[in-house]
RNA sequence: UCCCCGAUAGCUCAAUGGUAGAGCGAGCGGCUGUUAACCGCUAGGUUCAAGGUUCGAGUCCUUGUCGGGGAGCCA
């Protein structure tokens, strides 16, 4: 008798023995034919379970049969059969019980619909429902497919630190690591002080001290990082997590999150763009030709008319257009009637309801803006010839070979630019922003040996989770999710 | 962090300032090759916490905690 996931049971031939492992997902009894039960019998390794048909001469049947429930724990021997109404069972010679629910009123996971905001404390529990096992199983597809396109173009994975000394990536507020004792750490002594003198509390902190002699963090992106390896290598990419301390409350930010970063040498903003395109396009192509079963499910419950949308960006060229074309489109919204919470200025950020505008509404599918206004970018990113939009037109400043791809639904979901190759330009940037140019030396290095012109950009891992299953909350894509005041599992 | 909304049975929600209810789920029984099953009965409550107003607070006020939506920060 061959064990079977559940996957195979419900493809095995009929007539064939097997046992299946599982867990109930519904009871349900009828009358008919002396008594019988129908166990619906799920193991995780696709969207549908498979049911099993328990008689009451099962030794075993009024004893502990009739009485399994929700989330119980089997072991099943039987003959696969045809269902009445089509598809696999199993017609069951044995129903081993591993494991019984205790006080079935009280578990957490009814047989029936639940919040994703309840489920959302039951953390340890949610996997086995039908949508947070989905979600795993595109988790794990999406993951494959991101190592999958990145390998079979030549690209090489870079693992980059976690831990991180440079004080400088300026992607916002950061975790710190440290083996400073936090109540008595040590202090930095006062020039002249003397040696036994005791060293007043407001003193700054003596990192000399810390594990690695130094200030350091939690990475916040890997890409400084990244370039490194970019500028020998030439193709390269990161897939890890990553870390903002930022005290963001909503459903598209986390404290921890994954981010895939590549990078690519000998290469300007289009290519970056070109490479972003196909990379998204991939990943969608791959979660619906891997997982119809779990798409499918998204399609009916999440989202309806995901598959739909879906289909309708493979279809479609993204729409490149520069930040400052998509003024005058957001300009000409307004002189049109349209009404937006905040003004729109060239030489400002975006807002979100601008950017939700231009590809919900206008554009009506994934947008790729370009060549932002330089004073609210990075100092890592390639200055264009000054006053023109990088689209060969005029702009009113100056720009930089930056983008930021837009799509229906989350928004921006990946971030990108030219990198600036050219020391010169690099490090006016890096001091008409007041940035500590001395941290940045192994960066700077890059551009001294062998520059070449490079690009890369960043995805947000649960974005493109959230695009690709039409889940609307980003700590519903993540197993564990951290946020603001939550760390529980 | 800011703005708005919310917290009542295991879950989703009702309840003019005056005896706390329903549906689902659970338990028991009936019916049935069932699959969002159906019918009947039963059990199940410190109404988020601490204060306050009132003869009387689930309901009104204050503070806090947690949750949701939006904004900012961004991916």
């Amino acid at each position: 008798m061959a064990w079977l996931r559940v996957v195979d049971a419900l493809k095995a031939p009929v007539g064939s023995s097997v046992t299946v492992k599982g867990w109930l997902r519904t009871r349900r009894d009828s009358k008919a034919e002396g008594g019988l039960s129908f166990l619906s019998v799920h193991d995780g390794t696709c969207f549908d379970a498979i049911q099993a048909v328990a008689k009451a001469d099962l030794p075993n049947y009024a004893g502990e049969v009739a009485k399994l429930t929700t989330h119980c724990s089997v072991e099943v021997d039987g003959t696969i059969v045809q269902n009445p109404k089509g598809g696999n069972e199993i017609q069951a010679t044995a129903v081993r019980v591993m494991g019984v629910v205790d006080d079935p009123d009280h578990y957490p996971i009814q047989p029936k619909p639940h919040s994703f905001e309840y489920l959302r404390e039951h953390q340890h529990l949610r996997v086995r429902t039908n949508t947070f096992g989905a979600v795993a199983r595109m988790r794990h597809c999406l993951s494959m497919a991101v190592h999958r396109f990145f390998h079979e173009r030549g690209f090489y994975y870079v693992h980059t630190p976690i831990i991180t000394g440079s004080d400088c990536e300026g992607a916002g507020q950061m975790f710190r690591v440290s083996t400073l004792d936090m109540v008595n750490c040590p202090r930095v002594r006062p020039e002249g002080a003397k040696p036994d003198a005791p060293v007043p509390p407001g003193a700054p902190v003596d990192f000399g001290q810390d594990f690695f002699g130094k200030e350091t963090h939690l990475t916040v992106s890997g890409q400084l990082n990244v370039e490194t390896y970019c500028c020998a290598l030439s193709r390269v990419y990161t897939f890890g997590p990553t870390f903002r301390a930022e005290n963001s409350n909503t459903s598209r930010h986390l404290a921890e999150f994954w981010m895939i970063e590549p990078e690519i040498a000998f290469a300007n903003l289009h290519d970056d763009s070109v490479l972003a395109e196909e990379f998204i396009k991939y990943l969608i192509r791959t979660s619906l030709a891997e997982r119809a079963d779990d798409m499918k499910f998204f399609d009916e419950r999440i989202e309806k008319g995901l598959l739909q949308r879906l289909t309708h960006v493979l279809e479609t060229p993204f729409v490149r257009v520069s930040y400052t074309e998509a003024i005058r489109v957001l300009e000409k919204a307004i002189a049109g009637g349209r009404k937006f919470e905040y003004p729109v200025k060239w030489g400002t950020d975006l807002q979100s309801e601008h950017e939700r505008f231009l590809t919900e509404e206008h554009y009506k599918g994934p947008v790729i803006l370009m060549n932002y206004p330089k004073q609210i970018k990075a100092f890592y990113m390639r200055c264009n010839d000054p006053g023109t939009d990088g689209f060969g037109g005029s702009a009113p400043g100056d720009t930089v070979a930056a983008m930021d791809v837009l799509v229906p639904g989350v928004g921006e979901i990946i971030g990108g630019s030219q990198r600036e190759e050219r020391l010169d330009r690099l490090d006016a940037r890096i001091t008409e922003m007041g940035l500590p140019i001395k941290e940045y030396w192994w960066y700077r290095d890059l551009r001294r040996y062998g520059t070449v012109p490079h690009a890369g950009f960043g995805l947000g891992f649960e974005r493109a989770m959230m695009f690709i299953t039409g889940m609307q909350n980003v700590r519903d894509v993540i197993p564990f999710p951290r946020v603001p005041k939550l760390a529980e599992f």
